[in-house]
DNA sequence: GTTTTATTGTTGACGAGGAAACAATAAAGA
DNA sequence: TCTTTATTGTTTCCTCGTCAACAATAAAAC
């Protein structure tokens, strides 16, 4: 097979079966949210100013879903919204207390990965680490570059 | 941010954005068919003998979402089922010839990606190529490691 | 300023997929 | 052999996310 296309193949192979892998743990360890939603949180402590359209962005979501997600945190009291003065159509979002402790401890969560899976970082060297970070980079920036 | 946790997030990241920017291509070139139902066919043409379980496995979803795929699929007469003679219980799924048509196309399609982004692997060099192999390799490995 | 056009977030109908319970069959153990 | 346990595929119920239409606001065009 083509060597490209098997680097594909396998790239988004191994994505996946790290998802399907970790998802039960983080589930478990937040047992009253699940994934998309610590997700969404851990977006809107990453993105100032996030409304949902640039939520609906990051997590690859539409916005109707994220509007739907952002109701039912807002709900639990996971997250709150406020709006500016100059702009009465844009609706931000950021965590509450609660909602950045939940977050600390997806951070943990995802520390305990690294660690699990330290083996496979171990004996990298800084040159490998660069290989694989311009890869990545060219490549989103090539899709960036076909997209507008 | 920690070089390990950044380098499977930006992973993480290009793998969404990838699919998420060729789902409507393939969607448009093969309309009647949804991205799930084009996947499910693929590995229904890699997996000698196919059956739920194993399709389950390959798809990472459950095999409740595929027993519906398929019988889905066998209505659209794109794969037939067949079973053998000292196995009553397992139920095994090959391509009509319309399916292999489907199969080729969305081949035909994987191509097209690849000769779009092919700048993205144009100045990579072999040990590069092997560099990520390796890591991929090498997390597949340790995952299948520390699940049995 | 006025009128278009674009962008924002929301909603309801719908389909896709997961969870869990199930019957049928196979494999393992006695 | 006979019994128990594991695995197979299926089905029902339910949740989640998409799609498309929508009203409200902002930006652009004039």
């Amino acid at each position: 097979m083509d060597k490209r296309q098997q680097l594909m193949s396998e790239l988004m192979d191994l994505c996946n079966e790290i998802i399907w892998r970790n998802k039960p743990e983080v589930e478990l360890a937040l047992k009253d949210y699940k994934l998309s939603e610590i997700e969404l949180i851990e977006n809107i402590a990453l993105i100032p100013d996030a409304n949902v359209t640039k939520l609906a962005a990051a997590s690859y979501m539409t916005r109707g879903a994220i509007s739907k997600l952002t109701k039912k945190l807002i709900a639990k009291n996971i997250i709150e919204s406020y709006q500016s003065v100059e702009n009465k159509k844009e609706i931000y979002f950021r965590l509450t207390t609660h909602g950045q402790k939940i977050n600390d401890i997806h951070k943990e969560l995802h520390q305990s990965f690294l660690k699990r899976d330290e083996e496979v970082f171990k004996h990298m060297t800084d040159e490998e680490f660069d290989t694989i970070f311009r890869f990545i980079g060219r490549y989103r920036h090539h899709l960036k570059n076909i997209t507008e």
